[in-house]
DNA sequence: ACCTGAACACCGTTCAAGT
DNA sequence: ACCTGAACACCGTTCAAGT
């Protein structure tokens, strides 16, 4: 069988959303494609660069446009896009915090807040800064929400009933951060 | 050679420091302690565990006691004590974050903060939510700061100039974090 | 209590060679 | 252009046995 390195991404999703991060490796994906582990390379440098085309495959199907309105309303939709792109996979978080870390890919969101930001009026530096903090706090509150969710299926108990509500806590976390931004912009 | 379980953590503590996350293996550690991999397990029982008490014991060595003032200002004060903690030693957030997304301890910021603003007089659902809030910025930020540093210095790049200065963009960030929730608590 | 020695079941990556 | 086969240099972890 022959690949072209798309096909090499959606099976790589596939294990993903399957089996998780830490069971997506070259050899585990090269017994999926019935080819051998080393012919992935022709396609990827290496690990690090197959996962920046996967976060980027993520990022790209959980995209959604953006709506009209005030900077505001834009810069939420944007966080819950990412957010929601984050959780419709196995450890999706973790991938695109993962490739994030690496310095590699994954950059769409913060270039599509950072243009929301600047388009609403606001000082470019700001903008900038504003864009990595919120998108700290998405990213940090996925991967928390993921690592709970897993621990939860892993662990005895079945569905934590005193646990929070993640999706109103994640509203009152982005109004928190929204909020100051509002404050700042006005200034 | 007989180790402690103190012993082993200090041991991974050096590793960590001079060579990196990556370097700190099972067995390069037996081999720096002069004993064979297995013997770690003796202490811990697997690399998560010492990797939590790794984490831990970061967090520990850079504590530093809050300050006397508002609210904000010892809120402020636990998210620089939180940072400098993780910037100290090589891949320090990396450490920590990893640590938390195992859901195994590093969990003394958390509870620092929600301390900080329950006695402050907000209301503990909100210093929860805020705490953790401030927890994915400061440790996303940290994050951001060391793949940009090491990043600059694998490159052929020297210390680039055009690039943000970190320490007041981590300033400029907290500020709005903390404006925002300055506005919901007077609410 | 702390450690050895050996094994088990894996990893990512390289590279000459094939079609 | 895409892949094979074999090797290299590693991993974390277990476990009977030693002192």
């Amino acid at each position: 069988m022959r690949h072209r390195r798309d096909d090499v991404v959606d099976r790589a999703l596939a294990v993903l959303d399957v089996h998780g991060l830490p069971d997506l490796t070259m050899r585990r994906l090269g017994n999926e494609l019935g080819v051998q582990p080393s012919a992935i390379y022709h396609h990827f440098a290496d690990k690090q660069t197959l996962l920046a085309a996967v976060a980027d495959t993520i990022l790209a199907r959980g995209g959604r446009p953006l709506p009209e309105g005030s900077w505001e309303e834009r810069a939420r939709a944007s966080c819950h896009t990412l957010r929601d792109a984050c959780l419709a996979w196995t450890d999706g978080a973790e991938v695109v915090a993962t490739v994030r870390a690496f310095g590699l890919g994954a950059r769409a969101p913060y270039d599509e807040l950072v243009g929301v930001l600047t388009e609403g009026g606001l000082d470019p530096e700001l903008a900038g800064t504003a864009s990595r903090t919120l998108l700290h706090f998405v990213l940090g509150h996925a991967l928390d929400e993921q690592t709970h969710r897993q621990a939860g299926s892993a662990g005895a108990i079945a569905s934590d009933p005193t646990s929070t509500d993640h999706t109103s806590d994640f509203e009152t976390g982005l109004d928190l951060v929204l909020a100051g931004l509002a404050v700042r912009a006005t200034r």
